[in-house]
DNA sequence: GTACTGGGCCAC
DNA sequence: AAACGTGGCCCAGTAC
């Protein structure tokens, strides 16, 4: 059973459309929107799947009204993956003209869409909505691989709810304690436009070291021209080029680049503008990312520096359950490649360290770097060196990212594993490969085009494993947020989300979950459950084991081995 | 004042 | 070790 939600005729009103499980109308009315929370939460009963435009414009109401649902169609993200898969691409969604659908969502809308009055901001009708979800339903029966490719909308969907429950719960941040970690670190907070005393007095040594009274070393061109002046031949003002020099400024000059990006990005205005009533909420943007992972707008949050998560703390009488992914990517990799070697040798260890146990390479760094290099398109240093090894040993995962290197740097499209495609290279692109094969094609131009050419082949090759990885993730993520609403019902004043053990953070191939301590244990169990079922979702009955690393502590800052 | 770019650094 | 994927976001500097 569906039950789609779209715009009326009456701006305060919204259309509820009831359709049955093969999509037939079964009923049409219209409410209030005041009425909503109270219409959602009678259906809800019935579990239907929510039809919508975007998730993002839809469900932060209802939970602000207190009104979770169980699972829904985001058409928004769904079409975006349709229109460009190469499983859809017979489609009529996939060739029809560019439409409102190819538009950003609410929140994800790029600033340069204000004055495109078209853009996704503008809610559909009923029957726009009602033709769109035809459409997609319509591109996914058609496709040769209908399963996948419903799997990855259904991840993609769940993923939206998810993103707006964690905004909506935002993740438990002590201001107090953040303040006193910036003062212990920084000196108290200054007055409004002036350097807190420590930064101050180590720009001082900064300046008598380089005999330089006024450079300011926030300028990256003035600070490079007073260390020239002061003898250092840098190239850059880089911290890991500066820490290879000898000079007595280098000290205390990286000691200033630390405490002022800390000032900079995670300090007291941060503070200000984030965080509040004791939380800190970005907003996450599902699918804003080409590979399928997730992107965040404001605060910062896909880049949460060590430094701060001391201030992450839970609430009393709550813990945290911190969990990620070990060796995520690889184990990705060696499964969706079917190699059985790599697999085997993540079997109930380190994946690392099992390479190393089945003699492939040395030591585990040589393992690490050589894969980190293997997904990147490294050539250069240990990983480099240990690609050949790799080769010999695990022909089937690298095999499978040169050859996506090689269709990219063809200009071809990849796929994840369950059907998102990377976006052809652009109209740029490919004129400048066409000119490098004209008759009057320079030598420059051809170095241009090699360069480009083999630049887009570290793209798609490190996308076919970041976006199965985000695929994966995406299964976990939803697997974990059924099993936690579960485990939570029964407790007293189950009826609010945040009232149960639930998600308050989620960076790629790591999970927070904010739960009632005594419901730790279950909760661990539970993201290791999901991560199960995860790989069998992707990966079937192929033996790859996803392991994770889970800690249970107060403060995030602890989770870290 | 706002818009944009380059340098730099944080995360995975 | 340092050039090799995906992001967000700060600052300084420049153009308007």
């Amino acid at each position: 059973m569906f039950a789609v939600l779209s715009r009326a005729g009456d701006p305060d009103a919204a259309a509820l459309t009831v359709l049955d499980a093969s999509g037939a109308l079964v009923r049409s009315e219209e409410h209030p929107r005041r009425a909503l929370p109270a219409v959602v939460t009678a259906l809800e009963a019935d579990r239907p799947r929510w039809v919508w435009d975007d998730t993002a414009r839809w469900y932060p109401p209802l939970l602000a009204a207190g009104v979770r649902v169980e699972r829904c169609v985001d058409l928004r993200l769904c079409h975006a993956i349709l229109r460009n898969s190469v499983f859809t691409t017979e489609s009529s969604l996939a060739t029809a003209p560019r439409s409102t659908w190819d538009a950003p969502g609410v929140g994800a809308a790029d600033p340069g869409a204000l004055f495109d009055l078209g853009g996704g901001d503008a809610e559909p009708d009923r029957d726009e909505v009602l033709a769109e979800f035809a459409a997609q339903q319509a591109a996914v029966d058609g496709s040769p691989e209908p399963g996948r490719i419903a799997l990855l909308l259904a991840a993609e969907s769940v993923g939206a709810l998810l993103a707006a429950e964690m905004t909506h719960a935002g993740l438990p941040w002590r201001a107090d304690v953040h303040d006193r970690l910036l003062s212990d670190l920084l000196g108290p907070r200054p007055a409004p436009g002036l350097r807190p005393a420590r930064l101050e007095s180590t720009l001082d040594e900064v300046r008598r070291a380089l005999d330089d009274d006024t450079v300011n070393p926030d300028s990256p061109a003035a600070l490079l021209a007073a260390l020239r002046r002061a003898g250092i031949e840098a190239r850059s003002t880089r911290s890991w080029e500066l820490e290879r020099v000898e000079h007595p400024a280098i000290e205390p000059l990286l000691r200033y680049k630390k405490l002022a990006r800390l000032l900079a990005a995670n300090g007291w205005h941060w503070l200000d503008t984030w965080v509040s009533g004791g939380r800190f909420r970005p907003v996450f943007v599902p699918g804003g990312v080409v590979t399928g992972r997730w992107a965040s707008n404001g605060g910062g949050a896909l880049q949460l520096p060590q430094h701060v998560r001391g201030a992450v703390l839970a609430d009393e009488g709550w813990t945290f359950v911190v969990a990620d992914a070990a060796q995520l990517e690889p184990r990705v990799l060696a499964a969706m490649a079917g190699d059985t070697a790599m697999a085997k040798a993540g079997q109930g260890t380190d994946l690392y360290e099992g390479m190393v146990r089945s003699g492939a390479v040395e030591r585990r760094e040589q393992a690490k770097y050589g894969m980190l290099g293997a997904m990147y398109g490294g050539t250069s240093g240990e990983s480099g060196r240990m690609l050949p090894r790799l080769a010999r040993a695990y022909p089937r995962a690298i095999g499978l990212v040169e050859e996506a290197a090689r269709a990219g740097e063809r200009g071809e499209r990849v796929s994840t594993r369950l059907g998102r495609s990377s976006p052809k290279p652009g109209s740029e692109w490919q004129r400048v490969q066409a000119s490098a094969y004209g008759d009057e094609a320079s030598e420059l131009d051809e170095r241009r085009a090699r360069g480009d050419s083999r630049a887009w082949g570290r793209f798609t090759r490190n996308f076919v494993v970041q976006g199965t990885a985000a695929e994966w993730a995406l299964c976990w993520l939803g697997s974990l947020r059924r099993r936690l609403w579960q485990l939570g019902a029964g407790q007293p004043g189950d009826g609010q989300l945040t009232d149960r053990p639930h998600l308050v953070f989620f960076l790629h191939d790591e999970v927070i979950v904010h739960t009632p301590e005594h419901l730790a244990a279950e909760v661990a169990q539970a993201v290791q459950a999901a991560a199960d079922e995860a790989g069998r979702l992707l990966f079937g009955s192929f033996p790859i084991e996803f392991r994770l690393s889970v800690a249970t502590v107060r403060s995030y800052a602890d989770a870290k081995d």
